[in-house]
DNA sequence: TATTGTTATACTCTATAACTATA
DNA sequence: TATAGTTATAGAGTATAACAATA
């Protein structure tokens, strides 16, 4: 056999778009990796970062991880001395979550990888088509 | 805490083409349960459909699988007696995987219901959208 | 020597049940 | 009775090394 014809899986939105999303996580993989973060690891940091004293909780339900999955990412990154857990004022069942000094630097120079590693996988795209491709991807899930 | 702050997330584009795929995979999932196929014994099918003959090896590099990931999958879709094995004539080495019957039937309805499927995915986006959409990933990946 | 298909196995990721402390 | 965090554990998915058969 000569070519693989891959027309039909490539007139599937789920196919490119998971294509796209892998091809995107390979190069945050790549350029993360000195920070030792992980896609799901950055996500946390970055809702920590923005959400100061958010809890576990509210990490599981915005990115869609499962509780008990948690705990060990949780426990790691404050090992690394990256958060701090905060006891809720109140709510004695709760712990708020906050980025340490050393994970506030951290994180600003992760971010800044992010919208540099960003800027590449999109380099084939216009402003105006990245802008699009974000909008319609949106349209998708939201 | 009242209400999280995720649009530095939604601001990433590795971020919201992940979220897109994870909706239209969990779509994927729910229809083609009826059929007992995940996405990538659909990939592999899809491929075989319209590739007969085709081996273990391209199936691989093609859906970016390991060759001991996929033993297992083969053998249970030729025990589902979905497809068949058949010996390449010239080369020892390979095995040429088949549609049965059985598995022609089943992909033609399964690649209906994968139709269907994205036109729901897709609901919320003009054809032309759509068209935009699809164009834009394969610019990310190709 | 290189390639195809395979086995065994390890590692990571994800899922479920059940517990404790607090509300 | 419900919720937050946790433990233990099972299952699915993904990875590497090594082998036999064939080229």
């Amino acid at each position: 056999m000569q070519k693989i014809d891959t027309s039909y899986l490539e007139s599937l939105l789920g196919y490119n778009a998971r294509r796209a999303a892998v091809e995107i996580i390979g190069l945050f993989l790549k350029r993360m990796a000195v920070y030792d973060l992980r896609p799901v690891d950055f996500s946390v940091l970055s809702l920590i970062t923005h959400n100061p004293g958010i809890s576990s909780r509210q990490l599981c339900s915005e990115l869609n991880i499962l509780p008990p999955n948690l705990v060990g990412m949780i426990n790691t990154l404050e090992k690394r001395e990256l958060i701090l857990r905060k006891p809720h004022p109140s709510d004695g069942r709760v712990i708020g979550l906050h980025l340490s000094e050393i994970g506030i630097k951290l994180m600003k120079e992760a971010e800044q990888t992010a919208k540099d590693l960003e800027d590449d996988a999109a380099s084939k795209l216009t402003t105006t088509e990245r802008k699009t491709l974000m909008r319609l991807l949106q349209k998708i899930y939201n």
